[in-house]
DNA sequence: GACCAGGGCCGGC
DNA sequence: GCCGGCCCTGGT
């Protein structure tokens, strides 16, 4: 258990964000997380967080997935005074972080996404997990699931995928698992990638389009300039950037003010 | 009960 | 490049 000071940070949105489906509040203030196979809790108060992690695991791990090493400040003094729309998406959307999340489950996470919903998504990865995923224990000794890997995603079959609420995108998640366990698709070289290249290679797996790749480019790969276009995003730039969406001056940090604006619109 | 939308993509044209 | 179809579920 370690406490550390954070600013700019909210984990209840962060939870509430849509980019990560494995996070949940245990109670106010209190929520869990598990991500590469890890379990965590965290409690927040104010600026001061309570994790159940030693500090080797915070600055190995955690304090990287929950970009902790960023200034957040920074990324809020660059919005345009003159966007208003920004403004007051990113002051109602303060807290919110881009998180570092494992490729391959945000890849299976986002194929599931698409024509879908935040709880639906989450009950879909929760499935998958407590179903196919490998049985570990916290350090309370309770059980939880890893995500399933490749090969044992691969091996299911229609009935098993559907019985996770997968309806037609099962059939995009075992490609997808077959590709990914055959080297046909390598994740870990992803990662060397830069932007562009990165969202081509996702692009060609089975059920991965251009918003999905974006996504996976932001949440998992940390392409800052991704800017992913779902139906929010699309209807914020219909109504507030009829004249174009300023990339140019957001350029390292779109992504981001995409994230503070879907979370504005998905609750407004 | 009917209808629609939800962090879209594929396949046929 | 456009468009119909798609699994399923919760909301209206």
């Amino acid at each position: 258990m370690i406490q550390i000071q954070a600013k700019d940070f909210d984990m209840q949105k962060i939870c509430n964000s849509g980019q990560c489906f494995r996070m949940w509040e245990l109670e106010e203030g209190r929520f869990a997380v598990i991500a590469s196979g890890s379990y965590l809790e965290v409690s927040q108060s104010g600026e001061s967080l309570a994790l159940s992690c030693s500090k080797e695991e915070f600055q190995s791990f955690w304090r990287s997935y929950f970009a902790l090493d960023e200034d957040y400040a920074a990324i809020r003094s660059k919005i345009l005074p003159e966007d208003l729309y920004m403004q007051e998406a990113a002051a109602y959307s303060w807290g919110i972080r881009i998180l570092r999340q494992e490729l391959w489950e945000t890849l299976i996470a986002f194929i599931i996404s698409q024509q879908n919903n935040i709880p639906r998504i989450r009950k879909s990865m929760q499935m998958l997990a407590e179903k196919y995923g490998e049985e570990k224990r916290n350090f309370k000794d309770e059980i939880f699931y890893a995500f399933p890997t490749p090969e044992s995603l691969m091996a299911l079959s229609d009935e098993e995928l559907k019985s996770c609420g997968l309806g037609y995108r099962g059939k995009y998640i075992r490609d997808t698992a077959a590709a990914a366990a055959e080297g046909r698709f390598d994740p870990a070289g992803l990662l060397a990638l830069p932007y562009e290249d990165a969202k081509k290679e996702l692009m060609k797996l089975y059920g991965v389009g251009v918003k999905v790749a974006e996504c996976i480019c932001l949440f998992a790969l940390h392409h800052c300039d991704a800017f992913p276009i779902d139906t929010h995003i699309q209807r914020v730039l219909e109504r507030h950037y009829a004249d174009g969406f300023p990339f140019e001056q957001y350029k390292g940090a779109a992504g981001i003010l995409q994230q503070l604006a879907f979370y504005h619109d998905l609750n407004n």
